[in-house]
DNA sequence: CGACATATTGAGATGGCTCAATACCTGTGG
DNA sequence: CCACAGGTATTGAGCCATCTCAATATGTCG
């Protein structure tokens, strides 16, 4: 390790965004970068609010939601450790991003993000990367709305969640999300999703250890129901 | 006009892409942009094959979908003239495009147009707001499906068409593609889109001159069902 | 421990799906 | 020009998944 190398916080490494990258790119990014803590419930963008800054989750759950005039709500994604954040490509944010929990993240001023990002090649790639994931994440969740039950959208979440959830691999999820949080993301009805659970669990698919806790019994199985490919 | 200006295809002002550019960048994208017309049913890009060309509609409506192994359908979207396609920030397409009708595009090999598209920033700047469209469209439809009624859903896709399809401000739409396509796109059954259909029609919201062609009595409610925001 | 929010369970209503019959549209050959 | 065939769209009837509304249970915080 180089004296340099001390100034860079290791977080930066948890996000694929900054992978692989040089001194030079991480010292730029560093002396941009603002450290921030969030309490769960805080909003971090507001919908309709101009696109300002980017965030990079270090530690937490965060969901990204959208607001109608007649009320309704639809939950865009969840984001986890790793994910970016508001780096949109419009100047206004079409969205709205809540704190599930308490969070840890990375703030960058867009614009100055935008700016280095161009300079450096693999920075670039990367970032047109996540881009992509986005995208890509966007049309699995649209499938599984257009073509799926209630019990195989709540596995395509349990999955996704499983996969995402930095750090275990263990079959043990956290579902820190809300039942309405949930429907709002699947298109369902909080009594949907619960009998969905119900009915999982009476397929030993998982086991419900208590509300926002839940086992995977089965990962074949559920694979199988959650799948979009 | 100058001698130059003469060897670029007006067609290039039908895409936001290419919209404000200068002789020097329309020249260059002119030196890799090749013609092609393709016929109804025909298949300009293949689910899971390596991403080389991008597309740009000219005329005619192209559609993508996306098949999962258990040989379910999701349609992704219709795209309309100065629709862009293939521009994915992955090497591998997750979703086939298929042309509706005959269809002329502008065709530029990937790497050459992003490598081009970086070295002028008005082009930067387009390509980017065009895909924060696309990303916007489809938090658009993950919002219609999640939230939406069955007729409410046909006025969405009618609202969209009715906006993009070009050249037309008229009240006429030309519904191109089959109700199996239009079920696929909106997560419904054939059968629950004709009675969308009739529905709206018993309500003096659309009149069905035939199958493949409606024509808009109530703006005002259309737009008030299709709302997303 | 009690109060309030959140989640589960139950019962009935309903929107959308399935399966089946009919209608319409388009192209082909007599 | 008409008759017919094949594909596509509409309409009908019954069923089932999900929604709605209501009651109960569980969890959380003062």
């Amino acid at each position: 390790m180089t004296a340099t190398a001390l100034k860079i916080p290791e977080t930066f490494f948890h996000s694929k965004m900054f992978r692989g990258l040089g001194q030079e790119e991480l010292g730029r990014l560093t002396q941009i970068c603002q450290r921030r803590r969030a309490a769960s419930g805080e909003y971090l963008i507001h919908q309709n609010s101009t696109a300002q800054n980017v965030y990079v989750v270090v530690s937490g759950i965060v969901m990204i939601e959208r607001l109608s005039r007649a009320g309704r709500r639809q939950v865009i994604s969840f984001a986890f450790s790793g994910d970016y954040i508001g780096f949109t490509n419009t100047d206004e944010f079409e969205y709205s991003v809540v704190c599930l929990s308490t969070t840890e993240l990375q703030m960058f001023p867009r614009r100055a993000l935008l700016e280095i990002i161009d300079q450096y090649p693999l920075l670039k790639s990367n970032a047109r990367l996540m881009g992509g994931n986005v995208l890509a994440q966007a049309m699995d969740h649209l499938f599984a709305m257009g073509q799926k039950k209630a019990h195989e959208r709540v596995c395509f979440l349990l999955d996704q969640i499983q996969r995402r959830q930095c750090g275990i691999s263990k079959s043990e999820i956290d579902l820190v999300m809300s039942r309405q949080d949930i429907a709002d993301y699947l298109g369902l009805t909080i009594e949907t999703v619960s009998r969905a659970l119900a009915k999982l669990s009476g397929m030993s698919v998982i086991e419900i250890t208590n509300a926002h806790r839940i086992r995977i019994l089965d990962r074949v199985q559920l694979e199988e129901m959650a799948s979009v490919h």
